[in-house]
DNA sequence: ATAAATTTTTAGTCTTATCTAAACTTTAAG
DNA sequence: CTTAAAGTTTAGATAAGACTAAAAATTTAT
C-alpha cells in the first residue's frame, strides 16, 4: 500500500529524473515538493525500505522498477482526469491541475480503465503530455518547440512546456489551444521573437512564448 | 478546513441522527466508523471545538448547522459520483460504494457543479437516495417499502433500504434494478412473502427482500 | 590540499488520528 | 436506593509526516 504522500514523492522523483537519468538530489525533491530537505530525507528512507527507490546516503535517489510503475500509474490517472475535466466537464487548461492533483490518488483499477474507455483512449492530456497505457508504457510524441520551426512552415499546437497558470492564461487570452494551426511568417534574429498566423490571425510572439509551446509539423 | 477524517465522522453522525433526531451516542459513532469509543470521543471534541457539532460530555452529539451543511456536502458529492459511475462508466449497483467513498472527499466546488450539470441534475443516486442540491436541500421522496404495497397494485422500484453488497448482488441476479416495474400478485400472510411480476417475470420474494426494496406507486 | 560553502542527514519536537488501559458517569436491576 | 453493568472519557503510547537546529558529508574555491 502506497500512501498519498508517498505517491506525491514518487511522482516528483519521476519528473525530476525524467531527462537526465542520473540520480535525483534530496534538495531538488524538497524544493519541488515545497518542503524541507529533512522531510525529503525521511520520506526517501521510507520509500527505500519499501523498495520503491534505490538510495545511497548523500548520493540521491533513483526510482526502482516498482517505484517507476507506481509513479507512472499516478501520472496516468492525473492525465486521464485532466482529459475528463476539459473534454466532458467545462474546465479550461489552467483550471484542471489542482483538481487532477486530488483525483490522481483515487484507488480503483476498474475506475481508471472505465474512465479511459469513456474518454475513448486518449493518448495526450490537454497540455499535450502523453498518457501512459495500463501497462505503464508511455507513447512517445515527436513534438518540437515552436521556436525551432523554420520560417514559412506550418504546424499544429500539441502542448506546452511551461504549464504554469500564467502561461495557460496567456494562451487562452489569445485563443491559442491544442490543435491551433500556426504558420511561422517571419523570425526576428535580434530578440528571437517571431510573427505567426494563428487561426488566421497574425500576431508577434516573444522568445519566451515560442520556447514554451510544443508543436507538430505537418 | 475540514479534514478527510472529520468529513467521515460528520457523515456518520448525519446518518445516525437522521431518523430519531435525538443526540447520537459515542458508541454508535465508534461502531459505524469501525473504531474505538475513545477515538470517537477525541474526534467529537475536535468537531465540537470547530463548531461543527453540539456536544455535552456523556450526552452524545448533534450536528450544528455548519456541521449539517458539511455532512450534506459530502453526501451530495458521494451520490453524484455514484450516478456518474453507474450512468457514464459501466459500474453496477454494488461496485460504486467503495469508489464513491474516495471521490466524495475531492474538494472543488466547480467540479461538483460541473459534474451535476454533466449528469443532467439527477435527483436520486443509483440506490434511490435523494441527492442534495447545492444549497443543501434534500429533495423529499415519497417512496415506500415494497412490503407495504397492496395486492394487485403496480409500482416502480426506486431504491433500496439495505445497500449491502449481498443484497445488491441478489437484485442484480434477478434483474431487479431502478425503474423495474413490479406488480404484486399475491401476499402470503404466514411468512409475509409475496409473489410479484417483475419485468413480466413472475417470482416469489421473501419478507426480507420486500422490506428492503423501496418503490413508488403509480 | 585544505578551508569554506553547500548539501544532506540526524536528533528531537509537533500534530493528527489512532489505540489500550484505567477512571469516571449514567443507567438499570434488584 | 444502592450497586452492578454499560457507556464514556481521560491518560499515556504509537505511527505518519512534517519542522527546526545541529552535526556530518560532500563539493567548491582558494
Amino acid at each position: 500500500m502506497v500512501t498519498l504522500s508517498e505517491e506525491n514523492y514518487l511522482k516528483t522523483i519521476f519528473h525530476l529524473g525524467r531527462h537526465d537519468k542520473a540520480s535525483v538530489s534530496t534538495n531538488a525533491i524538497a524544493q519541488k515538493m515545497e518542503t524541507k530537505a529533512s522531510s525529503a530525507t525521511d520520506m526517501i528512507k521510507k520509500l527505500s525500505e519499501k523498495g520503491l527507490v534505490d538510495y545511497q546516503k548523500y548520493k540521491g535517489v533513483q526510482l526502482s522498477e516498482n517505484g517507476r510503475l507506481a509513479a507512472i500509474s499516478v501520472i496516468r490517472k492525473h492525465r486521464l482526469w485532466e482529459v475528463f475535466l476539459v473534454n466532458k466537464l467545462s474546465f479550461s487548461w489552467d483550471e484542471v491541475h489542482e483538481v487532477a492533483e486530488q483525483l490522481e490518488h483515487i484507488k480503483s483499477e476498474k475506475l481508471t480503465l472505465e474512465l479511459e474507455s469513456f474518454l475513448d483512449y486518449p493518448t495526450q492530456d490537454p497540455h499535450g503530455d502523453p498518457i501512459p497505457d495500463s501497462n505503464g508504457s508511455i507513447p512517445s510524441t515527436q513534438k518540437l518547440l515552436l521556436a525551432k520551426v523554420k520560417q514559412g512552415h506550418q504546424c499544429i499546437c500539441v502542448g506546452v512546456k511551461d504549464s504554469s497558470s500564467e502561461f495557460l492564461k496567456y494562451l487562452d487570452k489569445y485563443k491559442i489551444a491544442l490543435g491551433s494551426q500556426i504558420k511561422v511568417i517571419s523570425k526576428e534574429a535580434y530578440d528571437e521573437s517571431m510573427t505567426v498566423k494563428i487561426n488566421d490571425i497574425q500576431k508577434t510572439i516573444s522568445k519566451e512564448v515560442a520556447q514554451n509551446l510544443f508543436v507538430k509539423t505537418n
